[in-house]
DNA sequence: TGACAATTGTACGAATTCGTACATTTTTAA
DNA sequence: TTAAAAATGTACGAATTCGTACAATTGTCA
């Protein structure tokens, strides 16, 4: 009896239930890990309750499958975000390592979860073919930058796109996987926000060292 | 009555039991964690009772920081055993980045074992004074290597030791930390056995390539 | 040898925590 | 309007698991 509208309106909205509910999860997922999450603690994170959670996900490992799940959406959707429109190769891999840079840096919730799954071999995502998806994606991403750009002469030849994809990857995600026991072993020089700036045009760096066939011409640096 | 000795024989023996206790805790925790691992469990995995953990090491967190500093104690002492004597620069920097990349590969519970403490915000080390011993020292190491390559003329000058450390330590560390993603999204090329002897070159040939002057001289590959 | 300290075994108490039974409200469909 | 389905609140049962009380055994030292 309310105003507009006829049909199909709920008071109830369990879509966004169900996204507060797996906000609340990652958050405590990423941070806790499978075992040591509780429950009752993303309840209470929630505008929901605990009996909610089991109505929609079924039981804990269920929600947990969710929030991978949901973190790999929004990486793989950003990922195809990326504007190389009017780059050449050089600048389109530049972009590519910063992209990917960023992305970890902004989404450590992302980076923990992954970390989270290889402590426990993986086993909840390989049963996921989300991720196998989202990886080929991104090896396609700079397999094509990679062939035009040896093409063109700038790339030396000879690499695979997986290595390629493998080391720009470790570089980001050890970044932010890692900050922690690096910060405790010699200060915040490398991830304080201004070392980071510094930090990120070294790694972008490193990788294009690692494919220039005339390395020189790439430092930024004076 | 036995043959040998006179003095402070036991048939009991601390030492052993408490090193038997290490070594089943450090298989639990890297695997499932602080918080996923029973005490029951890894009482069921030594030669001796639930009652011993308990009373050597006070509680669970009090075996898991043990558990962790013993693997850091390993872990430092093995660093001080690479041979450098009689290479110049550029064959100790390979041989420096072979060892680090063959370490961690072979002790993947100590990866295991930092890459939970980080999830946790590295609580447990942050605490700890062997962690920061055991960074400077790699730090010292690789910086000495480069300072004499730069002096050389073989390296290119302008990078900081820590930066160096920083990268050569994050290839290494990914290539075990995030195997198991990494292989459920593109099988085990990288990662099986043989795939290991080509990545590990790979991996070599970027940081030469990083910190040489003349980085078309580096590549081992035709 | 006898007193005292170090080491170990057994059983269990107390707290935590997953998941559900049951009741209630909200919405749709006939 | 009324019956059925979807969504939600409350309280609690059952299992797990940390840590300990208590007792017993083994070794040192005077």
């Amino acid at each position: 009896m309310e105003k507009e509208a006829r049909r199909t309106r709920w008071k109830q909205d369990p879509d966004s239930v169900k996204a507060d509910i797996l906000r609340a999860a990652v958050a405590e997922f990423s941070v806790k890990g499978l075992s040591g999450t509780r429950i009752d603690e993303i309840a209470r994170r929630t505008a929901t309750s605990k009996r909610m959670i089991y109505y929609y996900f079924g039981d804990k490992v269920g929600l947990y499958r969710a929030a991978l799940e949901s973190e790999y959406h929004r990486a793989r959707h950003q990922e195809g975000e990326i504007d190389f429109s009017g780059l050449d190769a050089v600048e389109a891999m530049r972009r590519l390592v910063e992209f990917t840079f960023d992305f970890h840096r902004h989404h450590p919730e992302f980076v923990a979860m992954i970390a989270h799954e290889n402590t426990q071999a993986a086993v909840h995502l390989a049963e996921s073919e989300v991720i196998r998806r989202l990886n080929q994606g991104a090896v396609n991403q700079v397999g094509e930058i990679y062939a035009d750009g040896v093409a063109r002469g700038q790339f030396r030849p000879g690499l695979e796109p997986v290595r390629l994809h493998w080391m720009i990857s470790a570089l980001c995600f050890y970044n932010v996987s890692n900050r922690h026991t690096f910060s405790a072993g010699f200060g915040d020089t490398i991830h304080s926000d201004e070392g980071q700036e510094t930090h990120r045009r070294f790694v972008v760096d490193l990788v294009m060292r690692a494919v220039m066939a005339q390395p020189e011409a790439t430092s930024t640096a004076p």
